[in-house]
DNA sequence: TTTTAGCACTCTTGTCGCCTGAGTGCTAAT
DNA sequence: ATTAGCACTCAGGCGACAAGAGTGCTAAAA
């Protein structure tokens, strides 16, 4: 699993050893302080072999090939999108995540065996704390759901429960309205016989198949069918998102920015924005600022992973935090994360292969 | 169910006809435009029949009450935390939701029916919508869980996933180490066993019980009652909020009131905070403030109701906004959805009374 | 040819003073 | 009891001003 160099490597603007420096330096600075950051400021802290006015000069062409960027005639440099496209893509050590941060990961992650149905919520927790961004994570889905089993509980007389439960583990309930009473006895009777008989097979598979021989098996094949589709379509996807306080008053994020966060991540349309983009497999995705996220994503940056087995079950997780955040920290951390659930989610669906 | 005004009713400082005449005005005024509102501009505005210096005089009295209160000493009055609860307990019109807002309601939250699994989170949605607000729904809880029926499924040789259905329709998934390697069929056969024997019992009742005839058996008890007592966890409850967007740029309230909520909401403390202070019961609560809320949430209020059936299944529906919110929108949305979920639940938990 | 020192210039940020508008408190008249 | 009038206060907007930081350019030094 490595990075993903791609996306900035077809943009191969030559630049010198020193610039590279610099512009490092640039980033890096930037990110911790939040501030512009100038010639002057970076000869005196670093004590590099190069004068304020080199500096200078090497900033004019980083600025002539597009990676920094001053909004005043006189207010320092600022990484632009393309510039910390650069950083990632380039200038970044590309190390693990320092052990003491995998330890704690792990650690707190131990808990997701045991609180099995809200895992995503778990590991959107941890990665958010660790982060220090808005985490999200969705659940795993498979390519088509297929059935495992299924149970019908008695509510009321010509009301019952249907609990469905997918190869991939996933559980589902839902009402189903019975054409006439019938009792707990018989409904078990009912699911037992259509675990049986449907085992294994998607929605596709268990309409064409021929069913319902009585009304009431009927009514519970459809609500199976409709349980599935619900599964299988991709506008349902849920999603785990913590961490959302951590974008509140950066310096660089306006109200309008925590506005739009806010309102793309509770209402799934995040998902929708940007899981077209993503490529399965096993690198991380970085994606920066304007061109590479929606419009009112433009002050921000995300990383992304998949996770999962065999390409069939997988997942999505990653982070959302502004541009000026830490890349090489929050990469690590998303790797080794996914790499986590990958483990965890082979355990669960052993059967997905 | 009706409004709750014991709270307000205690601080009975006497106040004339006119002066709650204009404390309706300021705090009507101040909740739609969000600014300090003076003597003059109400004299204007509505042509009531006293004159600005009237209305000073009146409202130099509300200062005095504590109903009001000016930040500079020319800057027009605003509601105090005692303004707004004096409001919300004598002065606000309790009739109930426009019919309009009823059958968007209604019709929205239709859905739920089918998508069953997460109706709360539909129902913030819903509420945070209608509301305007952050809205805030939990799952439903019974005092103590008990077994409805369970399910085993082998995913290794020696691991197994346990499902199990509480009366109250709760659904859990955990995973169990098996000591020895076991067939899916012999997990069947015990699941089978152990539904019989333990159906409607609690964690403690299973632990009592005499069981565990076989190391096997032993194991998967044990990971009953692990996973019954984390049901039946107070600080387990799962809580799902929307609408965190409404609140940031809102007049009044900063970033870091902002990121308060999104910490308290996100993190649970939100709950621990209000949840003592609920009575189940049939009214809606109304807490302003200072005094009433966390030192965090000073500058907002919260609105919640109970809904379930019997006192046995319950939960809490509410929405947080800034203390300067529509109250009487927000307590009949509030009220007729705790009605609509009411029911939903009575459907759904039938086996709990 | 590359690097550096120096200098003039620009632009942000903070501060001060000024003015205006809105609102108050008080007093005297109705 | 109510109202008109008046002096007073304060926030917010605006311009001027100085300080600080950073730039671009040019000429000298390496």
């Amino acid at each position: 699993m490595s990075l993903d160099r791609r996306k900035t490597t077809h943009t191969q603007i030559e630049i010198t050893e020193r610039q590279q420096q610099v512009l490092r330096l640039i980033v890096r600075e930037h990110v911790s302080n939040g501030r512009p950051v100038g010639s002057k400021f970076l000869a005196e802290r670093y004590s590099i072999g190069y004068s304020a006015a080199t500096i200078r000069n090497e900033m004019a062409e980083l600025e002539a090939a597009g990676f920094v960027d001053h909004l005043h005639t006189s207010g320092g440099r600022v990484p632009t999108d393309a510039g910390y496209r650069y950083f990632v893509g380039h200038l970044m050590d590309d190390i693990d995540l320092p052990a003491g941060d995998q330890i704690m990961i792990r650690h707190q992650f131990r808990q997701a065996e045991t609180k099995l149905d809200d895992w995503p919520e778990l590991a959107a927790s941890v990665l958010a704390e660790i982060a220090g961004n808005v985490s999200v994570v969705t659940s795993p889905r498979a390519d088509t759901a297929r059935i495992r089993h299924l149970e019908l509980i008695s509510l009321q007389p010509q009301l019952a429960l249907l609990i469905l439960v997918t190869r991939e583990s996933t559980v589902r309930q839902s009402m189903v309205h019975l054409p006439a009473a019938v009792e707990q006895v018989d409904l078990r009777v009912l699911a037992g016989q259509l675990s049986a008989d449907l085992a294994g097979r998607s929605a596709q598979e268990v309409r064409t198949q021929v069913v319902g021989s009585t009304p009431l098996a009927a009514a519970v094949v459809e609500q199976i069918i409709e349980t599935l589709r619900q599964i299988d379509s991709p506008d349902q996807i849920s999603i785990r998102s913590k961490g959302l306080q951590n974008i509140v008053g950066q310096p660089g994020i306006e109200d309008d920015d925590v506005h739009a966060v806010l309102q793309l991540v509770q209402g799934g349309a995040f998902l929708n924005a940007i899981l077209p983009q993503v490529e399965s497999g096993d690198r991380v995705q970085v994606f920066i600022g304007r061109d590479e996220l929606p419009d009112q994503l433009q002050r921000f940056g995300v990383i992304v992973a998949t996770y999962g087995v065999d390409d069939n079950v997988k997942g999505l997780i990653g982070v959302l935090g502004p541009t000026r955040m830490s890349y090489w920290r929050t990469i690590s951390t998303v790797r080794y994360m996914s790499r986590l659930i990958s483990d965890l989610v082979a355990d669960l669906y052993p059967a997905a292969g």
